[in-house]
DNA sequence: TCCAATTAGTGGCATATGCCATTTTTGCCG
DNA sequence: CGGCAAAAATGGCATATGCCACTAATTGGA
């Protein structure tokens, strides 16, 4: 391997994604921690709060999770009591999900928290430039990245 | 939850990050399965190869992961064989790592497969743009962030 | 109306990550 | 020199994520 490379290599977009996301994570894991949630658990249930009873589905491609990951994920909020989950009423393949009243009140208490660490990274890097980076990992999230697969004639 | 805190939420940096971070982790997965690696996987030889018989810890910093999922995260490398570890000459708490000759080899069959996507990515978003994020990206990933813990007299 | 294709989730398996407790070595200091 | 704090890993446990195979419920025709 050449030093170009490895200079080249150091650049792989994912990889400074996951380095970062693995540093935040921890930011946000411990200022969540006396609410006992996780930065993920806690994103999960606000998305599942802003939905109207949102379908598994619906949560999932909103977090562009894999449906399965979901399901896993959402299984310790549930046991713990802060999520439900029901049938649709027309469709019983769809399954809803809402927050029960300690699943509210746990939210609550975890937003506090939340803005707190928010407040602090914003006032680190600068709310522009914080937004500035959402709206980049936004539009990231949203390309529609598709390997040539079997490179048809390249 | 007001209408304005639904909105403010959607703002979560970490959220943010993770959403896309799971993403682009799937497309550089997509691209990397034909070797048989995850994009993790790839980035851990990467690091290894680029350091000179790191120690655990020296990738663990570098990476910044914690050094037990480092630990985790190298077992299946090892048992595959493309990595192998050893006791350091001077201290025997430092393990070492490098990679194998299998190792070298599947590094550098990943390598075709991850220019690949790297390129796609960065013919989509610019080799610009994708330069400025990933600077930014490093600039949060040092950020001394830590929580005001036990916020003393807030 | 009945079956094939599609849609929504589940369960199992594997990797990715972290935290905490424990073990092995070092290093330092009295 | 002997013991104790610090440093480096490991192991166990728990969550985070994905893929694949499989099941259940719908939908579209023929």
């Amino acid at each position: 391997m050449t030093e170009a490379q490895k200079a080249g290599f150091s650049r792989c977009n994912n990889a400074t994604l996951r380095r970062a996301a693995r540093r935040l994570g921890r930011f946000y894991d411990d200022a969540l921690a006396p609410a006992g949630l996780k930065g993920t658990q806690f994103g999960l249930l606000f998305q599942i709060q802003v939905g109207s009873e949102p379908a598994m589905g619906a949560i999932a491609e909103a977090l562009i999770m894999d449906l399965s990951a979901l399901g896993h994920t959402l299984k310790p909020l549930i046991r713990d009591g802060y999520v439900e989950t029901f049938a649709d009423k027309d469709d019983r393949r769809i399954k809803r999900v809402r927050l029960t009243l300690q699943g509210r009140a746990k939210l609550d208490e975890a937003i506090k928290l939340w803005s707190a660490a928010q407040r602090q990274f914003e006032d680190m890097v600068g709310a522009e430039q914080a937004a500035k980076l959402r709206a980049t990992l936004d539009a990231v999230a949203d390309l529609d990245l598709e390997m040539p697969a079997a490179a048809p004639s390249l």
